[in-house]
DNA sequence: CTCATGTGAGACATTAGAGTATCATTTGAG
DNA sequence: CTCAAATGATACTCTAATGTCTCACATGAG
């Protein structure tokens, strides 16, 4: 039982259920290269390789997120990092945002990795707003779920051709910060865009 | 074979499909109050009831949205109006929102909707940008998916309570607008704020 | 009342996919 | 080379959902 046999099953897994979430064993299988008894070897069902396909999508997140949250970078920093890491992260993200539906998930390592990504996100969020990044009159649900919801969306529109994967991150941004900040992080963007453009 | 009766299924079955898409035909029946034999009499397979399902949604946003393209107001106020109207449809944007993937959906007439939302879409993201209400460097193609994508994500937060019904729209404009937008957008935005708080 | 229509219930057949089991083949360590 | 582990192919069962069919019941118009 190879780990990279596993991993390339996991990988595969993530690619077709982000092209279609009901893609079946068969084409899972296929796509990774191994029969389906081999993938029954490596996961004991169907479930059981869902639950590692987010796992494993957590995982990946989670190494990019973790880190820059740790910095002492100020939010709107962070904010700009962890976004141009996240976008090319494709389709795990896809994975993460499909299945961050809290319920009815009773594996208790996914709710809690769930619960962990909100929280971290609510925390960048409170930074924003203690830095003056963004309004305070704006809710901290609304942050969030905007912000989810633009990498998604860039992510989908980098994926489809129609944005250039290395405008999206700024064109998120833009629309992110200008769409909830102050005059001055407007000034911010656009001393940034000057370096970055 | 009533009207009424093929509506109240079509419209139960976007309320169950909006909460898990591959609801059965059994609780889909259940929901409508009917039998599932009945179901079969209105609709001739399960493709065939999910091919009603997008067509009526469309109608939905049809109406909604083509009065207000068709009148003479400024694109700010169009895209205003359209959002606040759009917002409080619920589960029928969903069903739009989820099943415009264009690919593999044979059904032309489907085909044709979708295309006449988008070009609409593009309409009015362009005479933004020619009102001078946006950036004229921001992409059409940005500017339509971050819209679509926050007018999902306005209406799910919505929908679980974390957002208001009534303040959804003016975080969702305020979003959008500022987030593309020039300082005149801005200056109006604000005066709007004051007008309807 | 009587008949036509719409309906609910439920008994089937059919199918797709999950999950199980077996066996021959491959592959890599010793 | 040799053996054990891993794999691919395939045949099988089981289950859940789709789709079909029949029959009894309700209801409303004539």
């Amino acid at each position: 039982m190879s780990q990279v046999t596993r991993d390339r099953i996991i990988q595969q897994a993530i690619a077709c259920i982000a092209q279609n979430d009901t893609a079946g064993l068969d084409e899972i299988a296929r796509a990774a290269g191994v029969g389906r008894a081999t993938l029954y070897r490596y996961f004991a069902s169907r479930a059981d390789l869902i639950n590692n396909i987010k796992l494993a999508a957590g995982e990946e997140l989670q190494a990019v997120v973790k880190p820059i949250m740790e910095s002492c970078l100020p939010a709107k920093e962070k904010l700009a990092d962890i976004v141009c890491q996240l976008i090319p992260l494709g389709a795990s993200l896809n994975v993460s945002a499909y299945f961050d539906q809290p319920f009815k998930n009773e594996e208790p390592r996914i709710k809690a990795r769930y619960l962990r990504h909100l929280a971290q996100a609510r925390t960048l969020a409170q930074a924003l707003k203690d830095e003056g990044a963004v309004s305070p009159e704006i809710p901290l649900a609304w942050l969030v779920a905007s912000l989810d919801s633009l990498i998604f969306c860039a992510w989908e529109k980098v994926e489809s051709g129609d944005i250039a994967p290395k405008q999206a991150p700024w064109l998120l941004l833009r629309t992110f910060l200008a769409g909830h900040g102050t005059t001055e992080t407007l000034a911010w963007l656009n001393k940034k865009e000057e370096v970055h453009p």
